[in-house]
DNA sequence: TGAAAATCCTATTAAATCGATAGGGTATAG
DNA sequence: CTATACCCTATCGATTTAATAGGATTTTCA
């Protein structure tokens, strides 16, 4: 299942795309129009700003608004930092892998076997999208 | 995330694949050679036999074995089974479809337009490997 | 016929995660 | 200097997950 972090921070961020770039939109317009706990969305652009999606502005007129033009914003970008790794498993990942701790052998099990084909599936449609992609 | 629940279920159906059908396997003996917890395992197996995939024998000598070739296990169905439905969102469900409650216009929603293609990919690998595939 | 073997079934629990909320701190516009 | 709006941390309740417990049922076979 998606969580509602992704799900909200997905439509937070169309929500910004569609705007004028470095114009700040405040979090309780977004969270009005997007049917969000404003709250929730809160901590959601709190840390889509730390990690270098979004620009805010404090105090009055304030907000936040996109950095870079959404062309040029990457699904595999997006996703890894709102749901984590795209690898279903750890000992397929790219960037966090991590080796099974029950499992022998991954050349010889079908987990791991599967899961690569799942991977490399997801990372072709998340490269394939910018944030510019998705809008209507 | 994969759940333990299908990494374990689908550890249990390759080693089943690779016996003989028709010939039960114990539980205890799966478990032990997939470092799995034997009841936890259990459940599994006595899901995977009400779903159709495995038959089961009681009494001594006794055990689950495959009631399909594998050639004619799809992984589609598995997936369904162990870890539920494959889309991301219910919204672009095909077998456990839902419409969003707080989302006005799913033909206009941008979760919605990259969950498809993602709903897609998966079913692409999913649909392109059975139980025979992915065995070593 | 009875004991051992193995699955069947339901309930419970411990831990982790998720979604949401609370409550104040900090910077800025005007 | 005050209102505004983001910043930050902590907590809470509900749900899910993984595992465990404990016995019921069926079958084999001596």
């Amino acid at each position: 299942m998606l969580s509602k972090k992704t799900k909200y921070g997905l439509k937070a961020l169309t929500y910004l795309a569609v705007k004028e770039q470095n114009v700040p939109v405040q979090i309780a317009e977004i969270a009005k129009n997007e049917n969000i706990s404003q709250k929730f969305l809160e901590s959601i652009l709190l840390d889509l700003r730390k990690t270098g999606f979004l620009g805010s502005k404090k105090g009055k007129g304030g907000g936040y608004y996109l950095i870079k033009r959404p062309g040029d914003i990457l699904m595999t970008d997006v996703m890894r930092v709102l749901e984590g790794p795209i690898a279903m498993v750890p000992c397929v990942s790219l960037n966090f892998y991590e080796k099974c701790t029950d499992c022998p052998d991954e050349v010889t099990c079908s987990v791991n076997r599967l899961m690569l084909q799942v991977r490399d599936a997801n990372l072709e449609v998340y490269r394939n999208n910018t944030l510019a992609d998705i809008l209507v």
